[in-house]
DNA sequence: TGTACATCAGTGAACGCGCGTTCACTGATGTAC
DNA sequence: TGTACATCAGTGAACGCGCGTTCACTGATGTAC
């Protein structure tokens, strides 16, 4: 015993592609509890409830991946350098962890309430502020940073969700290139 | 009495409100019984259960949608116009509709696995029909058309999700221009 | 080092609640002759 | 037109099931002296 972290992570790991697959709400603690190979009451030393535990393997997944995007942003590229960073972070990713990416694509709607406002926790915030800069500096043309962060998610999210549907094959990296090119084209930066 | 018709309309209505509102999982038959005024054994009469009832919904509306899309498809006119009517049709209805929009957007995943096929019946069949017959006409470069559609799906329903959100405001309908000025971008068609 | 106690991570059984669904029944409307 | 019967659209109560959660309890591990 006295293992408490690992089985802690164990539900997390088995939580996550649970949900991914068959949804929070067709996920039973039972389901959980069963898949860790532990008694269901064990989950309950670990998370106060089951919307507790699906809105922290959520907002974590989230905020991760808010960081990642704002480490890019912090080091002041060009807008076209900064999306095929971004762009190119974001497939790695996906293909890395599924599950996580899965979880939170199809599970947005559940949780996204829930999220903070901060730039470095949020990704839409994020994904605003970098266009927001890139108008402020004239890189590209004034106009609507939320409008323009909506058309970039929309261009990345769109392709990760035909590929877990399996409507598109193969790694999402292999596509990194087109997608940063549509969301540059989208952008209004001449494509190279 | 003998007034069924008008009966399952409401539920249909009602239902699609608080699905939309609240998710299926979260909408109960003892929910929209009440909402239409009848008891919850009425619905019966009119649904075998409550997931064909939600399954219903889901495939007419998208379905309706589908059909709209190919009729302008038909119509032959130049790619370009083509995303323009189709990107009109689509800002429109779910300006005038809004319930079944989110109702179709927020729970597309519990049902996308259940819509058939054919592109007169199935969205991402119909657009995709649409760009992989302009690549065959040479109106734009050769590609993936399941790419192309993906991307162009994102770019529509991305600011979509925005708007039911509140992070875009407005009706989508005054952004009917930009986005389809996005998908011509993303397609490879010169902007005007 | 040994001992007493606290804490931690687990168990297994049970709880009550809300859910979707079913049931027998009712009365208004439609239909056949 | 009147009457007998079938059908339709509804009611209200109850059903059982699966769910998330709680409970008292256990034994291994850590800690204080």
């Amino acid at each position: 015993m006295r293992d408490g972290a690992r089985t802690r992570a164990r539900i997390e790991t088995e939580a996550l592609r649970l949900f991914a697959d068959k949804g929070v709400a067709g996920t039973s603690v039972r389901d959980i509890a069963a898949a860790v190979g532990v008694a269901e009451a064990a989950l309950y030393r670990h998370f106060p409830s089951k919307d507790a535990l699906s809105r922290h393997l959520f907002l974590e997944g989230y905020a991760a991946l808010a960081g990642d995007i704002g480490a890019v942003a912090a080091r002041q590229l060009p807008l076209g350098l900064v999306i095929e960073e971004v762009v190119a972070i974001f497939c790695r990713l996906f293909d890395d962890n599924r599950p996580l990416f899965s979880f939170l694509l199809l599970s947005q709607h559940a949780h996204l309430a829930d999220v903070p406002e901060e730039a470095d926790k949020n990704i839409v915030e994020a994904v605003r502020a970098i266009f927001a800069a890139a108008m402020g500096r004239g890189e590209i043309p004034d106009g609507e940073p939320d409008l323009l962060a909506a058309l970039a998610l929309g261009i990345v999210a769109q392709p990760a969700i035909f590929t877990i549907y399996g409507r598109l094959s193969g790694p999402l990296g292999d596509r990194a290139g087109d997608l940063a090119r549509a969301v540059k084209a989208v952008a209004g930066i001449a494509t190279a």
